[in-house]
DNA sequence: CATGAATGAGACTTCATTCAT
DNA sequence: GATGAATGAAGTCTCATTCAT
């Protein structure tokens, strides 16, 4: 693989630090040893260390967004759908595990904070996707007549248990587990 | 309210501040403060911050899992134990947001690392209502032929999620929600 | 034996903790405990802690001068009395190794300066005996025309040495040894 | 005199406070300060205090062994071999007597402990110089036969009782009573 | 008299950030 | 541009001393 540039190597340094250690165990001098520059240098592409992690979810999350919209298509049945971005999403975290527990490790610190504020004032974002396929579905009656944010909790909630069991080694998920979970959230709210 | 002894005035104010700013923003400084302790009484009651955290946990786990053990008959019908404990967890967690706060923040942090580890070793210990009662739904052929931890991922995913937007205030949950979900729940899990 | 009173309880309680752990190993609660009153007991027969070691420096220093001085007759021969006072000094100190420690203690601490001012003002006052002692030898020209203070040293300084070894395990002092090392201390001052 | 770099001003600023006011008066940011240097520079070059009490000791104990071996030949008579070690050892210390107050604080504290375990394994180390001068002695008869701690003892002691006598102002040691000195200790050790 | 819970000053140490090179 | 030595604020914890019981 081709080297990174610096700021690639600082964001991917940090990354797997954080995500291995938590906030706690990724000081600057770490991060900047890892990515092999110095503690400074960081300071020349992120303002401080709070932009350096905020930005460094919005690249994480960025990239498991892209990660299930490839192949994704609107006109196929609801059900292909779901059962494509479930499994999409948790094949994608099953291979970047690290992701994964970035992901959870900034949503429960003050950074995350910032972000559930902003998720707030401009709910949709990024979940366009989603939130299409929970209208349609509701609105064609193939799925429960609930609240959105109810359907994402049904839909995702089981996803994301399960990726915790299995970095901590308790599951094991095989293609054979994860078309049966999916099917099985499809169970949740279909009606 | 009556005055709570010192060591439940320290823990009480560690649960607040924990929940409310995350590990970051608790220093024992500003525990102590809350509680109305000096700083070096906290210490009198728990060897270290850590011991203090830990046995907070413990607390709070302990008061959850009676909460919702209360009023359970493991003579009823699964489907009904399986609404009980489901809709007990959830109104026990939004009556008491902050505990739910506090067991978030405990499991993202090094802390929670060697409760991991401990749940490994000794898997069942408290989870052996909801132990029992996927385990006998599979074998009367009422539940889904899954592993466990995916049972445990179907059913508790869902809520957990639910009770991040409710403290975020995206959701709210009234009681005929609540039923909703945990039904919907029930058909995730459910043959 | 008779149980002590408090003040001598607190006295021995602190001497033992002291001379095996150092000032450092030594705080007021764990003194408190190991002489079985409480820790503020201790501030009803000491000001402070200071006080209260340098209280028990005056009486462990006493009790060794006593020691030293029983059967010393001033009418012997000078060397006689020179080997008996050397003799006893080691015996003594062996016998109680925890005074050796706690004076070595001491003399090394903010504790000990004081110590030496006050030295340095009265000179003499319990050294009395030694004095008389070289100064005799010196007049009767049995021992070498040195200032007193070089007298002090060969004659003890190979015994706190020794002391030192003999604690650490290095020697083990039976009493031929003894006898050839004051004989060897007596070759050093004498003429 | 030049500028020291950082590290050694430390030492030097760890060495005078310490020698001249004991453990007890030597916080971290008192040395800091009579260093010049921030208090978390101190930890870019020490571990931490205990780390650097230690190095501080080994590069005073190596200054002063080095200092007493300069010009000593093991090819001329035993007493001239003795009595230089003797006058050289005492002449250091009192050229430096802050080296001879940090060196005891040293022996009585915490950190002396690790040092007198270290050695008791290998008790030879520096002190082959000694060893060798005072076992050569026994062999052709001219000491005592006596243990080599013994020896030790009576050779040393004296001298380290002089130099603190010394320190508080009590004596005051010019060449002729060094040599005087030294002369009487070689009477101690002599057959 | 005796107690020991409570206190808070002060010790050690970490780490985000700056800046001279 | 890049570096990393230097900094000092802030965090955890200890312990001499007080005082209500």
């Amino acid at each position: 693989m081709k080297s990174l540039n610096k700021r690639d190597e600082i964001l991917k340094a940090a990354m797997e630090i954080i995500a291995e250690r938590g906030f706690h165990g990724a000081p600057i001098a770490v991060i900047a040893e890892k990515a092999g520059v110095g503690a400074g240098t960081i300071y020349r592409y992120f303002e401080n260390k709070d932009v350096l992690i905020i930005e460094l979810y919005r690249e994480v999350e960025g990239k498991l967004l892209a990660a299930i919209q490839e192949g994704y298509s609107a006109e196929k049945p609801l059900k292909e759908r779901f059962l494509h971005l479930g499994t999409a999403l948790l094949r994608y975290l099953i291979a970047h595990p690290l992701y994964f527990r970035y992901i959870e490790q900034y949503h429960n610190s003050p950074y995350g904070a910032r972000l559930r504020r902003d998720k707030m004032l401009k709910q949709a974002d990024n979940h366009d996707l989603f939130k299409e396929l929970f209208e349609q579905g509701i609105v064609f009656q193939e799925l429960k007549e609930l609240p959105l944010f109810v359907h994402f909790a049904l839909a995702f909630g089981p996803l994301i248990a399960l990726m915790r069991d299995h970095i901590l080694g308790f599951a094991v998920l095989d293609d054979t587990l994860i078309k049966q979970v999916i099917e099985a959230c499809w169970d949740g709210i279909k009606r």
